[in-house]
DNA sequence: CGGAACTTAGCACGATCGTTCGCGCTAAGT
DNA sequence: ACTTAGCGCGAACGATCGTGCTAAGTTCCG
């Protein structure tokens, strides 16, 4: 706590160009494997064959376990926001970017980016239960995402694009629950025909349809 | 293949009253251990711990992981049926059993009848990229719920109770998203205000508020 | 009442789990 | 060019994983 990040007291450690790159591709294949084994199911030694490197050799870059699913959220999150997030944000303020942030999952989904759909649905039922650093994390990321959808309802409603009855409160959590409804057939059925139903719903709900 | 599940001629077998009940009793244990471990964390040490007999003794009564896996889904399967869908059955037909349904998923949740929420939820998203007979028995429970779903929303529209505009699967998709929101967010964040949330959002869609 | 099932426990196996240690190597700073 | 510190590997640890075998104990049928 007494120390910062980049303390130059404690010397905490300065890592080396070649020891980020294979950090990098060491979480880039954690989070792809989470997705289909699970926070927990992830071993060091699938992890480590999966990169072609030793146990002891991806293990001396995270501590412990926890140290490493700690990062593999982290690096999940980075990537959610590149494909997911961004892509929002760069469409015009209120419902246009409410219908973005839904295609933006969608393709997120259809690119199949994670063997296993979205990171943070499976991870969020999986950790739910289990108190603890990497929960909190994932519970964080969550909450964020749902507020920034809030966000967007909000303005869409001063912006009179939206009804003024609507809530973005309950408008965030019926676009989250189609969000993760697509993800769970998606995985459960492997069938492309859900995203073209859950865009279908997705227009149907913001009145982009036939009004 | 050749032989039925009740044949004489292989003597399959015939377990014995003592039997089946301590069967019922690693079921249950299972299915609730299941809800925080996921079906693969699940394992057999821990779960003979939990209802306090040996490892092997448990064992005997499944030759494989894999055939307690499948006995716990369709345990899990039984108790989802009398605490979600026969409650639904028992309303009257139409847009009550809509109403029903979600309200008796909503209680299923409140009760607590599992430490970690809905356990289809979880397991979807868990076995969904496990190709096997665990997957296909999860995930044809899944498509039987919506597909109940479907059918009520089906009668709601043809006794008027719904504007005919509507569409049975997207509305299913719909309740079924809402469902899956409400089961994230209150394993996540442990709050019951979500179900209150969630008990309006079907209110609302359902047209049951103002109208 | 006796014997044939079914039920449960004890023990042990190979594999894999997370974790630690020590040694060669290589990139970076002076 | 020499030093230094981060990097990666091999080997090994205690624990636990799923899975068998064997032998007691218990219930049920004739």
């Amino acid at each position: 706590m007494t120390e910062g990040a980049t303390s130059q007291r404690t010397r905490a450690r300065q890592p080396r160009a070649d020891g980020e790159r294979t950090r990098a591709a060491i979480l880039r294949a954690a989070a792809s494997l989470a997705t289909v084994d699970g926070l927990e199911g992830l071993s060091i030694g699938n992890l480590a064959a999966a990169i072609g490197m030793s146990k002891s050799g991806l293990y001396a870059h995270f501590g412990s376990k926890q140290e490493l699913q700690l990062a593999t959220v982290q690096e999940a999150g980075r990537i959610f926001a590149g494909e997911v997030v961004e892509p929002a944000l760069a469409a015009p303020a209120g419902l246009a970017q409410l219908a973005a942030v839904c295609e933006a999952f969608f393709e997120h989904l259809q690119r199949r980016t994670f063997p296993g759909g979205c990171f943070f649905a499976g991870a969020a039922l999986e950790v739910g239960t289990r108190p603890g650093p990497v929960k909190e994390a994932v519970a964080a990321f969550q909450s964020g995402f749902v507020d920034l959808i809030k966000g967007f309802a909000a303005t869409a409603i001063e912006l009179g694009e939206l009804p003024a009855g609507e809530d973005p409160q309950r408008l965030a959590f019926e676009l989250n629950g189609i969000i993760l409804a697509t993800d769970t057939n998606f995985v459960l059925h492997d069938d492309p025909a859900v995203l073209d139903l859950a865009r279908q719903v997705v227009r149907r709900r913001l009145g982009l349809d036939g009004s």
